[in-house]
DNA sequence: TAACCGTGGCA
DNA sequence: TTGCCAAGGTT
């Protein structure tokens, strides 16, 4: 390092003044942010791409303007909206959060990390993001991309997450005064563009003369992370029912846990041994005479893999069982359907 | 603390 | 094909 980091804020600055990426979330330079936005963005954007949220932001503020128009809108449209982006109980969280603002709040978002942290699915990361962007405040904003930023400025080999803290109260000792939102949003525009996970681009940096990690070699190696567990394969077995008018029989998940409160094709469990065909056929919601599809549906959760065979039957005059409701295949669009659930749809329309 | 919680793109 | 990763939070 040949410089003091004093001059770090202003150098990263200076390149965000010319390289900022331009996102449908992000003010008009010298505008003032909306934190409706600022929120509903980095709700959307917690382990998610920039290039996914996209079309997700642009449906949701032109369909809901307002965090009052989000808070009085039914569940059910929010997570219709939602489907596919993922992390599902941030759908709910955010209709929770919307009410509390509009009732508890006033209507106006609460302008510190604390007040913002009270909300349901804002953490330690979206807090300070917030009240950096929004709120104008020099809170110590660490994500993905700043925290290997930042890892490497400093040579930080101990593991993620055990040295988050010490990452953290390096963050804030570089955080600056002035434009401290724009500074967090440079780290993570200089993480995602040149300080990238396997390649750093150190040739095009504004903050390689103050990276120790550069200077020795070991930028590409960091950060150091702990190793991740094996993920397991489950198995289950889904169950395509459609009446003489051509509507399929679907199914509302419980509202906690994986894809919670959302929209489903009945199944068995999904666990690691396979279900036998027995227990398929008392799992399924109607005893039918069942044709087995071709080929398997397959999908990768974050804690195990899933592959589920397809059972198809046909029924005549049937009331939806409890918990279970009919529904047009051109309804489907219309419908909570997360993405195993639309693969399952086009395997079945596809198959037959 | 560590497990749980989605999805899609890319090397 | 497989693993990694992305503007993390909750329990």
């Amino acid at each position: 390092m040949t410089k003091n980091n004093r001059d770090l804020p202003g150098a990263l600055l200076a390149w965000y003044n010319r390289h900022a990426r331009r996102l449908p979330w992000r003010a008009p330079p010298g505008a003032k942010p909306d934190p409706y936005r600022v929120w509903l963005s980095e709700i959307m954007l917690q382990q998610t791409t920039v290039v996914t949220v996209g079309p997700y932001f642009e449906r949701f503020v032109a369909r809901w303007p307002s965090v009052q128009a989000l808070a009085a809108s039914p569940l059910e449209e929010i997570l219709t909206e939602w489907a596919g982006l993922g992390y599902y109980a941030r759908a709910r969280n955010l209709h929770r959060a919307a009410q509390m603002v509009t009732d508890k709040f006033d209507g106006r978002f609460p302008d510190d990390e604390a007040g913002l942290k009270s909300l349901p699915g804002i953490g330690d990361y979206t807090a300070a993001a917030i009240a950096a962007i929004a709120f104008d405040r020099p809170a110590a904003v660490l994500d993905g991309n700043i925290e290997r930023v930042t890892s490497r400025l400093y040579a930080i080999t101990e593991p993620l997450p055990g040295v988050k803290p010490v990452l953290r109260r390096l963050v804030a000792e570089i955080t600056p005064r002035q434009r401290p939102g724009d500074f967090a949003q440079a780290m993570m525009d200089l993480g995602a563009m040149v300080c990238q996970p396997a390649r750093p681009r150190c040739l095009l940096c504004p903050l390689v003369r103050f990276c120790e990690g550069s200077a020795q070699g070991i930028a590409a190696e960091l950060p150091r992370k702990a190793a991740k567990k094996a993920r397991p394969t489950r198995h289950g077995i889904a169950f395509w029912i459609t009446d003489e008018q051509g509507r399929v029989l679907l199914r509302k998940r419980p509202e906690k846990g994986l894809l919670g409160s959302m929209t489903e094709i009945p199944s068995t469990d999904w666990r690691e041994d396979k279900p036998s065909q027995n227990a398929a056929a008392n799992a399924a919601p109607l005893a039918l005479d069942w044709s087995p599809l071709q080929g398997r549906v397959r999908h990768v959760f974050t804690h195990f893999s899933l592959e589920l065979e397809i059972w198809s039957a046909d029924v005549e005059g049937s009331a939806a069982p409890e918990g279970t409701f009919w529904c047009r295949l051109d309804d489907l669009g219309n419908q909570a359907l997360p993405s195993l659930m639309r693969k399952i749809v086009k395997h079945v329309l596809t198959a037959k």
